[in-house]
DNA sequence: CCTACCGATCGGTAGG
DNA sequence: CCTACCGATCGGTAGG
């Protein structure tokens, strides 16, 4: 489908410049088609942000569900968690960078739709730190502080990580959920 | 001095709306004059966001050294930086969101002042961590990466927090204070 | 510090 | 999917 070629092409370029930054017309030239002709796949500039969004809380849930053993214990529900969520934002960069830092620019109508969902994402995460409270594993006064702190570590890394960097996705990942974990965890 | 007024309107109009959404019609409406006045007190649009950064970073830092006691070991180093730092970015909401998000709109000549700078306060606090892991007290096999997970934390609250929440800024300080300095320290 | 104005570019539409 | 075009707004300047 071309307008899947018409997302991607905007993820991108709305991930390197920022939404408002970025042109219509320089989403038509990375898909070598005429500005008009955009409107013909898709029915507004906000509208594609939004599809962005979408479709990348789609893929993030998709792959922590597809990763999460129910049967595990919560410290490694959230290292499992931890991991895959922050492997899948080096998969997707752009994805990744215009759903934590473009969200803003949505105009009331598409928000509205898409603060709901991105709330129910983050509440995954509570859920997941609340589980580890109940079995006496973490020691923690507030999961949803917690939840923000974790995924403060995970998403902040879309604002410096590169590819050619000195640390590999998985080694940063691993070790931000050594990290995050230590820090959940109840001393002896 | 006007110029002042200036820069703390467009903090607000730059932290509010993202710096390629606001307009100099808006800074000009929040001081109260028309927009071409504003070019006798400032040269141009980027002039005005590389100032707010440096006016940021510039707070941040005087904060952080007047708050540091040099006698102190690592941990209580850390755990004061980072409270003093998040409370700072509470008291002043615009400028650190403007000096977090929108620093990549910052055109070459300009940035290349800034991203030095920027790097030198990230330094301050990779040798926060260096001292700590050289003490004993940390457990962290890379301080370099331990920096950005704490700044990860830090920095994530400017996309979340407001004044009127649930939890008020000290309190979000200490709790990240406690979780990141967990996390930092060796377990027995 | 103002009025008046500039060229450029924006998102989007008409019509085929 | 294109050419041609729309009104609106942008950052910035001239001139006083």
């Amino acid at each position: 489908m071309i307008r899947e070629d018409i997302l991607t092409a905007a993820a991108q370029v709305f991930g390197e410049k920022g939404f408002h930054a970025a042109s219509m017309q320089d989403i038509a030239q990375a898909v070598e088609l005429r500005k008009a002709s955009l409107y013909y796949h898709v029915s507004s500039k906000q509208e594609l942000l939004a599809g962005i969004l979408d479709r990348a809380l789609d893929i993030l849930i998709e792959r922590m569900e597809a990763a999460l053993d129910p049967s595990a214990n919560p410290e490694d529900k959230i290292r499992i968690a931890l991991i895959t969520y922050q492997e899948a934002m080096a998969e997707y960069p752009n994805l990744s960078a215009v759903l934590l830092l473009e969200h803003r620019s949505l105009e009331q109508k598409y928000r509205r739709r898409h603060i709901p969902r991105r709330d129910r994402f983050e509440a995954i995460w509570r859920e997941l730190i609340e589980a580890g409270i109940r079995s006496g594993a973490f020691d923690c006064p507030d999961a949803g502080m917690a939840a923000k702190a974790l995924l403060g570590v995970a998403n902040w890394t879309v604002t410096w990580f590169h590819p050619g960097g000195r640390m590999k996705a998985d080694e940063i990942a691993k070790m931000n959920a050594n990290l995050v974990l230590n820090g959940l965890l109840k001393r002896n």
